[in-house]
DNA sequence: ACCTATCGTTCTATCAATGGGACAATGTGG
DNA sequence: CCACATTGTCCCATTGATAGAACGATAGGT
């Protein structure tokens, strides 16, 4: 059973003839005799009554035409449905990133994007472990890497670096040495993000290019940063984090850097996507917005937004 | 747009994968792989996402493929409408014949085949004029012929041969000399089937294989067989019909043969159909029992059916 | 950490569908 | 009444799709 045959009958009905439906279809007419021929072969029955001069339909070819026409109708449907996503800016994007991307990061441009697209969805997922795209049915991860992704068959698109620094509260950064020196730090209680083995330490690096690996004692270890954030306010110890994460408590002087001459790191944000072509308007808009707004909103020398 | 990318696309969507469809279709799934990526380029749009082992929807793949599983299922009730009439006895048969043909002879043996065959529907077009089967939609004809038919491209099978007799009321008959020569008729007043020409004669054949040609002066010309039959009841002259048309007035004694000896013509009776293939079970059942039925009807020498 | 079964894709010789013209049949207009 | 235009079908060289194996990749069992 092939599927085209029916058009090609029902085109023939409804055009009133071989010639005129193959002058309509712009295809020889060789064609459609073959292929009605073909599809009366599949069903077992005559469909059409032909004279060299004239053709009508059967009893059961009328029958047949009317369903026929309401699938290939469907099928209408279906197409158009589609080309009216792939044509103007509407849809669903998933986006795929960290709780801290997403609080931090995401928060202060998303909303805008949404404003700016009203017929595009977005839905967020923010997860601190890593999510497979394809089987999540995610259109685009922002992941932060400090090497390159191993992620072979992924289109990679690098975004921005962004700065870790270290930060305490204005209190606890009074009891410490206030010298410029690295190794003042060790053995100072740290407030770690992700799960730390035994041994942790914090690898900074000087502004002339020079390098220091500090151990430090693990206090408190968490997925999230905004806790994290909250223990250091609280004067529980010091954390890495990432510039734009403390933007606002820097702002407002509920933390302070510590170090300032020195980064605890300086990893790559790439988005992430399964593949290039056959992305919907939609989720390439998003794509051009992130890479548009994100980086000013990631950079570690912006005063935050009002 | 390949309308059968869509089935295998929805396939591969139902069975959840390139492999497992290629199994259940017995296709290859290189096809599938092919077809699926070459609809993914019409639609400009990727439907699937795919691992080398998992493969998910896209948000529009699901979309479409919603629409095109109902379209799919359309196509599916096309053709279960048509093998259902192809393997039941349903449907609708159209037969063209004479008017008289339905009076006298169809009319005794159609009743049985409605009932034998209660899905069956019969369209009977009784016309004196020869309709294009074709352009008719008509399924089979009932046509009487003296010569071949040259009608080339339909089919023809012959089905009985019918006798034409001389009648007229027995009053009129009285008024006749008894003799059984045929020129004893000639100058008598017809009742004439058609349009005849300014002269008409009655071709006659005797039962030992002798012929003759009687002029006669037309005094009315029908196309109807009935008012013929009323015209010559009410003695207004000699009418040449089939016998299985005034068979009931033989009975009933309202009209009598004109010269048993000969026959006023043999006719041919055939059926006519547009083509022998892809006919519904109802029609070949319909054409089997005016095969099997109506010679008897038509026969010359059977009595009047109770 | 290997091994294996299975996934979807790719490659290429092979084969079937195609297109364009020829053809017989048939309305149509002069 | 005849020449012509147009109908649907048929024929055959050519082109495009196909099948089957090879391939890289991956998940799960051991």
């Amino acid at each position: 059973m092939d599927l085209n045959d029916a058009f090609y009958f029902v085109q023939v009905v409804e055009k009133g003839g071989f010639s005129a439906a193959a002058r309509a279809l712009n295809i020889p007419k060789s064609r459609l005799s073959r292929r009605v021929r073909q599809l009366e072969d599949d069903l077992g029955v005559r469909l059409l009554q032909r004279t060299s001069r004239i053709v009508t339909t059967t009893e059961i070819g009328k029958e047949y035409y009317r369903h026929a026409h309401d699938a290939l109708a469907r099928f209408e449907v279906a197409e158009v449905a589609v080309r009216r996503k792939t044509n103007t800016m509407e849809g669903t994007v998933t986006v795929s990133c960290s709780v801290g991307m997403a609080q931090f990061g995401l928060d202060l441009i998303l909303p805008r994007f949404l404003q700016d697209n009203p017929g595009v969805t977005v839905v967020q997922r923010a997860s601190n472990q890593m999510e497979d795209l394809i089987k999540g049915g995610i259109d685009v991860a922002i992941r932060g890497h400090m090497d390159s992704l191993p992620d072979s068959r992924l289109i990679q698109m690098r975004l921005a670096r962004v700065e870790w620094h270290l930060f305490c509260s204005p209190e606890f950064h009074d009891a410490l040495d206030q010298g410029d020196d690295p190794v003042a730090l060790a053995g100072q209680p740290a407030l770690v993000l992700g799960r730390p083995g035994a041994t942790h330490q914090w690898v900074l690096s000087g502004c002339d290019g020079q390098s220091a690996s500090v151990p430090c004692r693990v206090r408190f270890a968490s997925d999230d940063m905004s806790t994290l954030k909250n223990a250091a306010a609280l004067s529980l110890g010091i954390v890495a984090l990432p510039a734009y994460v403390c933007r606002s408590e820097i702002d407002a002087g509920t933390l302070v850097r510590v170090l300032p001459g020195w980064t605890a790191g300086n990893p790559q944000i790439s988005l992430l996507m399964p593949s290039r072509q056959g992305m919907l308007p939609a989720c390439e808009a998003f794509l051009k917005f992130l890479k548009q707004e994100l980086p000013a909103v990631l950079a570690s020398d912006l005063p935050a937004a009002a």
